[in-house]
DNA sequence: TCGCTTTGTTCCATATACTGGAACAGTACT
DNA sequence: AGTACTGTTCCAGTATATGGAACAAAGCGA
């Protein structure tokens, strides 16, 4: 299918999160807004076209609301409407809107050499990423040529709880901060909660100490993964960056050297972040 | 700045467009919906920071609403408010709507290895686009890896009446789209209309007899370009692929070569995005 | 330092625009 | 043909968005 990667696709799965999350009304929030994004929400990466009752089931709203809004959305040329099967697809216009938070991200460029550098270990795939409520969004990627590694794109998600990229983001977090977002993740999950919660002290413990974190198959059997936080200094702003690849070609000890460059080049990342 | 691509910066500058395009009012339509994502659209790729004041002038909203749709939008992550300057940008989870178009859109792994064979001449640098409103949003490119060309990310944006993309993607549609496309354009243009048609029609009609079509200059001064459209045979979409550059290692003769190899490369995608 | 200007947020009565149950239309399946 | 299912439209009720104006805050110049 792709030249590119081929095998362990690595974008999400099914991830349920849908519903509209129906906020205990805060006045200043409007209402109709939210609900239009939550239905562009409910696009997961994997299916191919949603119909409004489909939608509908995926948010909780009420089918006449989803259609009027669906209705909406393409007029704007953010869903498409395939009249022939009657369902919906993500239209171009979200990537106009996601190239406006690409384009001023400084720090994708400049991250970007150091990235290729560490791409270049059999199998290894570079992810820089953000956050976005409880996941890390990749807002740059890199991938080494080689024909097995994890196939990642810009915008592709991983749950915070169980990466090494999540854990090395939430050290990068001022103590408050972490813990709140912490309580959000805890809240989330459930009985898992106990278990996660000691990897991920863990991990903050290792960052503290050697200044990267690995996660061994906890997000998807098979990858393994090392990471660093970023923390820009001008924005102020918190990232991660990973080294993430197939268990057998990224064991233990590669991920140990990796995480050590991983290290050096965070240094630097930072460092151009201020002068710039 | 960046490593990848220095001078010639091939990000839109401000296309002013902005104003939010109130409707005559369609029933259907939902306004508070539209009214938000304007906001969002009001984010240019090179301004860095717009203030509620900023947002209101550009979408035409009055002070009070845009304030409570961009506190909406930033408690979704759509946008991320600037405490200090009080300013806001555009946020990661705009990155993550992108992915659900990005990752259902298998013409760009298809057209991938297609695109690095060709942006191997140097300064070439070949991007994938699809239509938004009245532009080409660029779903992938491939830059040569030469100090010198087009810098191009994904959900870069180029108007269609001006580009080899644009035309190619016109020469794409059947006629009576076209010709409501074209409408369009002549009512968004002015003054220039009339020498902007003889352009188009003239490649219009390379496209018939060539296959493909060539812009010199056209958008950006001392930038050339060569382009093909591409039909998806299951979806029954239009896309179109360019090769562009520097004029001074793009001429005409250079155009003419890559031309032929878009022409080729189209016949071939267009025949693989039959059979998945 | 102090007032002046500019800019962002909050308030609140008004009426607009959204809601969602139910009826209707359009398909696919039996 | 009948049935089950799904998507769209309708419409009265009302919750919700609206936007002018008042308020608060920051920046600027004198």
């Amino acid at each position: 299918m792709s030249d590119r990667g081929i095998g362990l696709p690595a974008e999400e799965a099914e991830l349920p999160e849908g519903a509209a999350t129906e906020q205990g009304c805060d006045p200043r929030l409007a209402t109709t807004l939210i609900r239009g994004l939550s239905v562009l929400r409910a696009f997961r990466a994997r299916d191919s076209g949603l119909t409004n009752g489909e939608i509908s089931r995926r948010t909780g709203l009420p089918k006449a609301t989803v259609s009027r809004l669906s209705y909406t959305l393409t007029h704007l040329g953010y869903l498409q409407h395939d009249v022939q099967r009657g369902s919906y697809n993500p239209g171009p216009g979200l990537l106009t809107l996601a190239h406006a938070y690409l384009a001023q991200m400084d720090i994708r460029a400049i991250a970007h050499p150091f990235m290729e550098r560490l791409a270049e270990m059999p199998g290894v795939t570079v992810s820089l990423a953000a956050r976005d409520r409880l996941n890390l969004v990749t807002i740059e990627a890199v991938m080494a040529d080689t024909p097995i590694n994890l196939r990642v794109n810009i915008g592709a998600r991983a749950p915070i709880a169980v990466t090494a990229l999540g854990h090395a983001y939430l050290a990068g977090l001022k103590a408050p901060v972490r813990e709140a977002v912490l309580a959000e993740i805890q809240a989330d999950s459930e009985a898992a909660w106990p278990k996660t919660e000691a990897l991920i002290r863990a991990n903050l413990a290792a960052i503290a100490e050697q200044g990267y974190c690995m996660a061994l198959g906890e997000w998807r059997a098979q990858i393994n993964g090392v990471a660093v936080p970023i923390r820009s200094l001008e924005g102020q702003e918190v990232f991660a960056m990973s080294c993430g690849g197939p268990a057998q070609l990224l064991p233990k000890s590669a991920l140990a050297a990796l995480g050590q460059e991983l290290v050096a080049a965070r240094k630097e990342i930072e460092r151009a972040t201020g002068t710039q």
